[in-house]
DNA sequence: TAAATTCGTTCACTTAAGTTAAGAAATGAA
DNA sequence: TTCATTTCTTAACTTAAGTGAACGAATTTA
C-alpha cells in the first residue's frame, strides 16, 4: 500500500532509498468509513491527504446547506488551505465512500530538511493550479447541460459512485435541476 | 519601477543584493498599448510576467466569441499554462489598457541556479491555488447577480476599467444578462 | 424487522438567463 | 471632423434553472 504513495511521489521527483524510508515511516495509513468526518469548518489542521482508494470531497455549510465543491479519488492528493495558510478551515472534509487514505504531517521546517519535498510541492502545485484554472474556465464557459455531458466524459465513475446530490451542487446547480437535465438528454438521444 | 518587481519578490523570499541585481537584469520592462496580444492561442512562450501598472487578460475564443477568463491588475503574476507545461496556448492574453509590465523568461535549470527562486515559485503557486480554489468555490456557490455584488465588494476597480462584455463573460454570463442585472440590482436600491 | 430518515424523481409554478433584434452612445480610424 | 465600428442598453420572446411540494425507493437506525 505504501508503494502506492511511493509510486505517485517518484513520477514527480527520484528518491533514494532512505527517502522512502522516511516517507513510509512518517506517513500514516487510515482506513475511513463511508461519512467519516475528517476535517471541520474551524479546525485547525496541518493534514495532507492522499487517497489510496475510495473517495473524499471536500464541502461548505452556507445556510444550512451543504456544498460540495471538489471529490478526490485514488491517487489524488488533497492539501486542505488551512494546512498550509493556518487559518482555521472554512470547510469540511469528509468520505463519501470507505477509503483507505494516507495522512502526512506539514511540518515546520519540512523542507529545510528534505529539499526534494520543496520541489515536489512546487510542481504538484504548478501542476494543479494548471487543471484547476483548465477546470474554472471550462465550469465558466458552458451550462450545467455541457458541464455534466463534460463530467461523464472526465470522470465516468464519478457520476456512478457520487451521490446524485452532492454531485448536482458540484456542478453548481440544485438536485431537481440535474435530474431534469439529465431526463432531457435522455429525452433528445430517444429521438 | 524595477523596485516593484524586487518589493514583490521581497514580500515571499529575502534576496541577497547580488539576487536583486540578478533578477533586475533578467527580467524586461514592457510598455505595451491598450489591446496588444502578448500570447495568442497555439503559441509556445516561456514568458511570465507581472503587471506594474494597467490591467491584461487572458481570454479563449470559443465558437467564435471572446470568453474573458481572468484579470491581472498591479502587482499580479500570471504564468501561463504554456510557459510550464510546454504545450501550446490555449488561450489568448492582451492588454484592458495601456500598461506597463516585466517579463520573465522561464529558464530551463533556472531553480538549480536560484535555489530561492524555487521556494518564490512554491510559495506563489500555493498562495495562488489557495485563492483560487476560494474564487472557484464562491463561483460554484453563487448566482450570476451575487457575483456580480461579490465583484463589486473585492475588485471594485475592475467593474470600473474593464469593458462591460468582458466583465459579462468573466462572471459566466452575456452582455445582456449583465446589462440586465445592472438595471435589476438599480431597482431594488431605489425600492 | 419495522419505523424513520434520506434520496431521487416528477410536477407546476416562478424567476432569471439566453437569444434575436434594434437603436443609442462611445470609440477609433480615415 | 466624419464615417464606421464597437459597445452598451432595452425589449420581447424562449429556454432552463430555482422553488415548494409530493411520492416512492433506498438506506439507516432503533
Amino acid at each position: 500500500m505504501q508503494d502506492l504513495l511511493v509510486g505517485f511521489i517518484s513520477r514527480y521527483v527520484s528518491l533514494t532509498e532512505d527517502e522512502k524510508k522516511a516517507i513510509v515511516s512518517l506517513d500514516i495509513f487510515r482506513s475511513v468509513k463511508k461519512g467519516t468526518t475528517l476535517l471541520k469548518e474551524g479546525q485547525h489542521s496541518k493534514d495532507l491527504y492522499f487517497v489510496i482508494k475510495g473517495c473524499i470531497r471536500t464541502y461548505y455549510i452556507i445556510d444550512g446547506e451543504e456544498k460540495t465543491t471538489a471529490f478526490y479519488t485514488e491517487m489524488d492528493a488533497l492539501t486542505p488551505h488551512c494546512a498550509i495558510s493556518n487559518a482555521p478551515s472554512d470547510y469540511f472534509i469528509s468520505a463519501v465512500e470507505d477509503s483507505i487514505i494516507s495522512v502526512g504531517e506539514m511540518e515546520v521546517n519540512i523542507f529545510e530538511k528534505f529539499p526534494k519535498f520543496e520541489t515536489l510541492c512546487r510542481i504538484l502545485s504548478e501542476e494543479l493550479l494548471a487543471k484547476q484554472q483548465i477546470n474554472f474556465d471550462e465550469f465558466k464557459t458552458s451550462s450545467p447541460e455541457q458541464r455534466y455531458l463534460n463530467l461523464l466524459q472526465k470522470r465516468p465513475d464519478l457520476v456512478q459512485r457520487v451521490p446524485q446530490h452532492q454531485l448536482a451542487s458540484f456542478l453548481g446547480i440544485k438536485p431537481q435541476s440535474l435530474s431534469r437535465l439529465r431526463a432531457r438528454i435522455l429525452e433528445k438521444s430517444k429521438r
